[in-house]
DNA sequence: ACATCCACCTGCTCGC
DNA sequence: TGCGAGCAGGTGGATG
């Protein structure tokens, strides 16, 4: 979605801002208003990310940030359109090209405006607490190492607290511990340095291949910016294959309930710890 | 400070 | 066909 962005509205000066509804702005005290009047004009200089996280810097500084949440989209589709249902934004471009719109069914996702200062890592203060993820150079993997075993909590768990490392959701967390060959209550103070680098080793590159591949497309709501799908999902070894055989023993792969959502693994590769955290 | 739970939403699919 | 339950790729504020 980043690179998305990038190719689509990188150099573009906004004319006109449209926003529907009032959920998307939860996140920007100042209103509906203050948005669009402080967007109008600007020029956007870079589209950029941290984990989920995405941002586009102005060229007054500013930064417009975004989180999709579970069913947001930015798309860019030719301007002028009457906008779908579930568009909440909508920008258009003095060039006249391309118009960008910010959809989101679920309405998890936000959109903000930040004016302050970024941090010393180039990142936006309001994401201050969002951990650098596994392909930004801030990463420090021995770093995440020591903070994951100083931590009382499951491997997952760890894995979802984006204060810890940003970037993995329940898909590529769940595809990860396969390929470390982990199960997800492992305790995280219980993890050998081995494991540990086997697990980074493989969220390194279950991250790489999704993005190289264009993300992972379950529908239509999970599109890139010019509307085409990502093919991920042709990749995956665990989320979702429930009753599938594990390309490496064959055994069935199983569904389990882990906190209220689900979690995908092989039960032969990937054995329950006598004394699992959830 | 840390760990965990739950609310926040819409829409689709499934079983009855 | 209707209806309720369950499920969906996330986050952050409240509560232990």
């Amino acid at each position: 979605m980043r690179a998305g962005l990038e190719h689509w509205v990188v150099g573009r000066r906004i004319a006109a801002v449209e926003v529907f509804g009032d959920r998307t702005l939860r996140r920007h005290a100042p209103g509906p208003a203050d948005f669009i009047a402080r967007l109008t004009g600007r020029t956007i200089t870079a589209a950029r990310r941290r984990g989920k996280f995405l941002w586009l810097p102005l060229d007054d500084g500013a930064n417009l940030l975004a989180h999709l949440g579970m069913s947001g989209q930015f798309l860019a589709v030719p301007e002028g359109g009457k906008p779908s249902k579930h568009t909440k934004a909508r920008w258009r471009f003095d060039d006249g090209g391309p118009e960008l719109r910010f959809c989101d069914q679920r309405t998890f996702g936000g959109l903000a405006l930040a004016d302050d200062e970024l941090s010393a890592d180039g990142v936006p203060r309001a994401l201050g607490h969002v951990a650098p993820d596994p392909l930004e150079p801030a990463f420090d993997p021995r770093r995440f190492a020591a903070t994951l075993r100083r931590r009382r909590t499951g491997v997952k768990r760890a894995l979802l607290d984006q204060t810890l490392v940003s970037g993995i959701g329940n898909i590529y967390a769940d595809e990860a511990l396969w390929h470390a060959k982990l199960h997800f209550a492992r305790g995280t103070d219980g993890l050998r340095p081995g494991e540990i680098g086997r697990l980074l080793g493989a969220v390194d590159d279950v991250l790489r291949a999704a993005i190289a591949a264009g993300g992972t497309s379950f529908d239509a709501l999970y599109v890139a910016v010019n509307g085409e799908s990502g093919w991920f999902d042709r990749s995956l070894e665990v989320y979702g294959q429930a009753g599938e055989p594990c390309s490496r023993c064959g055994t069935s792969i199983i569904r389990m309930r882990f906190t209220n959502r689900s979690s995908y693994l092989c039960p032969k590769c990937q054995p329950r710890p006598r004394r699992g955290r959830w």
